[in-house]
DNA sequence: CTGAAGTGC
DNA sequence: GCACTTCAG
């Protein structure tokens, strides 16, 4: 081996240390954040997730949720559609369990049966089918709330289909949806599970250069009006639930989006 | 797509 | 409890 050689194998090797460092620092880094929570900008998951109310937020794969113990379900239940999460994949529904990562207990399952009332997921199942997994993950307690079977069926499952439309124009969407657990609320089951009257939906879009967000507050009741006369602003809902969305975004922009229900950025 | 409910082992 | 079928909007 001449010099030339030598001093160009040492070079390399000195190059792949520093990189193999780096890269190791930066593993340990993210890791640290992720566990951290919001700091990170670039794990959009964490970032925007809301306050909790009831201090028990729950992380799962697939999307978090914060769980009211006392409504026996989620205040309200946080994940990123991405552009990459559409699928038609059609997997077989599979039975809905407890979520035993809620340790106050989540809901039974039981008690929907034969209450009137459909167990509505708030995550939906067709959010999810990028894989068995994240679909099946969708069919845990804390992921559904009662509804009307002719809202969810009707225009709830409108406003879904329509975000998975944002999601694929706008290349991803992060979304918040629940029930409002305020109020006098009927109540089904032996767990006594709140029957929220009104459900909300809050989207941020903060990928296509300039970050918008949009709201829908929903009476729990079928309709056929348009959904965008159902826009509020976020504002709204924070009063309402007492929840504060996005608090990470600097607050000037914060501030203003969140005062506006103008809903012309969105494409209906 | 969103779901419930009946039947049989 | 679980698989299979049938049904509603």
């Amino acid at each position: 081996m001449n010099k030339r050689t030598l001093y160009s194998v040492i070079a390399a090797l000195i190059l792949l240390g520093v990189y193999s460092y780096e890269y190791f620092l930066n593993e340990e880094k993210q890791a640290e954040i992720v566990k951290d929570g919001k700091h990170v900008k670039n794990n959009t998951n964490e970032y925007f997730l809301p306050t909790s109310t009831t201090g028990q937020i729950v992380h799962h794969e697939g999307y978090s949720l914060s769980y009211s113990e006392s409504h026996e379900q989620a205040e309200w239940v946080a994940y990123e559609l991405k552009k990459s999460h559409l699928s038609n994949a059609n997997f077989k529904r599979p039975y809905f369990e407890i979520d035993k990562a809620v340790k106050t207990g989540a809901a039974d399952w039981r008690n929907y049966k034969k209450s009137g009332y459909d167990r509505g997921h708030l995550c939906p199942a067709g959010d999810r089918r990028y894989s068995q997994f994240a679909h099946d993950e969708t069919f845990l307690t804390s992921n559904i709330s009662p509804q009307d079977h002719q809202f969810n069926a009707g225009i709830w499952n409108s406003l879904e289909q329509k975000t998975r439309y944002w999601a694929s124009k706008y290349d991803g969407v992060f979304v918040v949806t629940g029930g409002v657990l305020k109020g006098n609320m009927k109540t089904i089951g032996d767990e006594h599970v709140s029957v929220p009257n009104q459900f909300y939906k809050v989207l941020i879009d903060n990928n296509t250069g300039k970050t918008k967000m949009i709201a829908f507050l929903l009476p729990h009741k079928d309709s056929n009006k348009p959904l965008y006369e159902f826009v509020v602003s976020v504002d709204t809902i924070e009063k309402l639930t007492g929840i504060d969305f996005f608090s990470e975004l600097d607050d000037a922009i914060e501030n203003e989006l969140e005062a506006s229900s103008r809903y012309k950025d969105w494409s209906f």
